[in-house]
DNA sequence: CCACATATGCTCGATAAGAGCATATTTAGC
DNA sequence: GCTAAATATGCTCTTATCGAGCATATGTGG
């Protein structure tokens, strides 16, 4: 390839500052596509917008927004996102942040040298559970449909020890082939640090680790789609949560992990909440994210204590006991501390 | 724009799975660049490899090791950008991960539509520092260069109060214009938030906000180079750290970041250590990254009692006192729990 | 009016973190 | 060789934080 950057040595040309990158050899068949994982809570369920593809077409699967990313109508990737949501589903946008730029050759249907290649720029949106009036295409579906074995609140999900661990120790016996030699990790002992096998403590955060393992292991029918060769044995096997288009799953890992990390050290739950709300609502919607059940009490002291809410001196009745104080969201707290999140720590696991 | 993608009101033809993409309009004239900053420790400094333009031409600036992504190539994003690094440095990459993917428009040199857009996916590459030798091309430069506001490892920098502060006060005062009814943070708040000013704190994962409030401000030279209406009365100013080509310093500030919140919580530092080394050595080149002193004793506490390190049994003589034991990081921490960082708390700030 | 459910305030003990004291072992200078 | 200085290392003490439980307040439904 081309030293050409090697500036020291073979100087450039005139046009210095952007001469570089025009005189490189550079593909023009990439395409770039901009992906939104839309993320609200909706009667404490949490769920991500999604767009279906026909239903009786061959392979239809879920997927997320996404449009691609023409820099003459978008000023930033950004605002291309926000328009392309826009245009699929009528949903202005709020939060938004960006996720990660994925690019594996293969990790598309009919994979070869031929094929034009794309990019995914993944977002992660977080906004309020609106219904499905106001949108003009798209419904919202629970996470867990398509990652079933995150879904701890009801104590460790059956599909783990019943459907994964065998299958993934039967893969990891049959080790890589490969002689590994290599700092590479053992397949068993992934596949215990990410599900939690053996007595290993369980980490609500490696969402896009166990959902990465499970592809190379061919256990998700995305892998079979993409021709993987663990995945011929696949078609007698249960299915491990919904798939979806493209690598839209991976995306939807991706913003899970990001958003179960975020919770705890920025104020991001908030964007999830209506203006209004009891602190146990709020409570309740960090549980549909994180998956366990917190300390009331505790939960209390430390939103109230880390100045996150303020009560708005209403309260809301009829929830069965004793009227609960309404709070909103202290956005002042964003001009004091480096604005923490709330922090949590997971109960002892219930294996 | 289109709307083909909504699935359940248009059906997408039979063969459903890329015919999305292959029918939007789709601009081919989007570049994609692979950027790396490679971090080191050198000599108690944070270094980052890069490329000199020729010192003689006119913008003459650095900029990271970086090449266009070849999707025939490079079968992902990261072995492109191992091959470009190698090519064009030398060197081989050991850690990698991807930082972000930047597309501004206008921040490139000449911007206008007509002009071809580029992507930056950028990459963190944490290696030792070995020597120049080694190297076909690039060079080490201390991070602090381009950032000598970051650098607290003496106290708080004086081009805080001196060169930053007053600028960004008087750039605060003429507020941004626009009627600020939004919920957007001030401007006077966003700086005193970045840069600690007034008695509020210093965060050190800031490095990426406090670039970005700086070339809003037009106060970073690649603001001028850019265009940007706020960069006109620039020239008579001090230079606020080198300037580097392109978007590279922002990826660079990306980079420190992510750098520095990542050392906390996962064993990244061993990634700059050499095989052997002592507590303090170890502790050295935190600090170099965080910037405030550690406690040493309980660092070493910490850092023991963590199960990160075992004696390798040897001692280091000759270190101007008692000799140290030397250590080596214990990769099977990685295969326990899930694998903590150096956790350090900011000192008392010592502004 | 009572049983019950939820909301909310407060305390207690375990643990981890910040800070300092004390001791060990070397090098440098006389 | 002896001593001062420098660094390494172990231990203790205090304080902040966190998990957990008890107790009380104030509604709803029969």
């Amino acid at each position: 390839m081309n030293m050409e950057l090697s500036g020291r040595r073979k100087p450039t040309p005139d046009k210095s500052q952007r001469a570089p990158e025009e005189e490189r050899d550079y593909d023009p068949s990439v395409g770039i596509g901009l992906n939104a994982a839309i993320v609200a809570v909706s009667d404490n369920e949490p769920v991500a917008l999604v767009v279906r593809a026909e239903p009786d077409s061959i392979g239809a699967t879920d997927m997320l927004p996404y449009g691609p990313f023409n820099p003459r109508a978008h000023r930033t990737l950004e605002s291309g996102l926000r328009s392309w949501v826009q245009d699929q589903t009528g949903l202005e946008l709020g939060y938004a942040e960006q996720l990660y730029t994925f690019a594996d050759r293969g990790r598309q249907p009919e994979p070869g040298d031929t094929a034009p290649h794309f990019i995914s720029i993944g977002y992660l949106a977080l906004t309020q559970a609106i219904g499905h009036h106001g949108l003009t295409d798209g419904l919202w579906r629970s996470w867990y449909q398509y990652f079933p074995w995150e879904d701890w609140r009801r104590g460790r999900p059956e599909i783990i020890a019943r459907d994964i661990e065998p299958r993934l120790k039967a893969w990891a016996e049959k080790s890589s082939g490969v002689a590994t030699s290599q700092p590479t990790i053992a397949r068993a002992d992934r596949a215990r640090i990410c599900f939690g096998l053996d007595g290993t403590a369980w980490d609500e955060e490696k969402v896009l680790e166990r959902f990465e393992l499970l592809y190379e292991a061919g256990l998700a029918e995305e892998a079979l789609r993409d021709g993987r060769p663990t995945a011929r044995e696949w078609t007698d096997r249960p299915k491990l949560g919904l798939p979806m288009q493209a690598d839209h799953r991976r995306i939807l890992a991706t913003a899970i992990s990001r958003t179960r990390a975020k919770i705890k050290y920025r104020p991001v739950v908030f964007e999830l909440m209506p203006d209004e709300f009891t602190l146990y609502e709020l409570q309740k919607t960090v549980e549909a994210i994180l998956g366990p059940h917190l300390h009331k009490q505790n939960f209390r002291r430390l939103v109230e204590g880390a100045g996150l809410v303020e009560p708005t001196g209403d309260v809301k009745t009829r929830t069965g006991g004793r009227p609960a104080k309404l709070f909103r969201f202290r956005r002042e707290v964003l001009l004091e501390r480096p604005a923490p999140g709330v922090r949590v720590s997971a109960p002892p696991s219930r294996s």
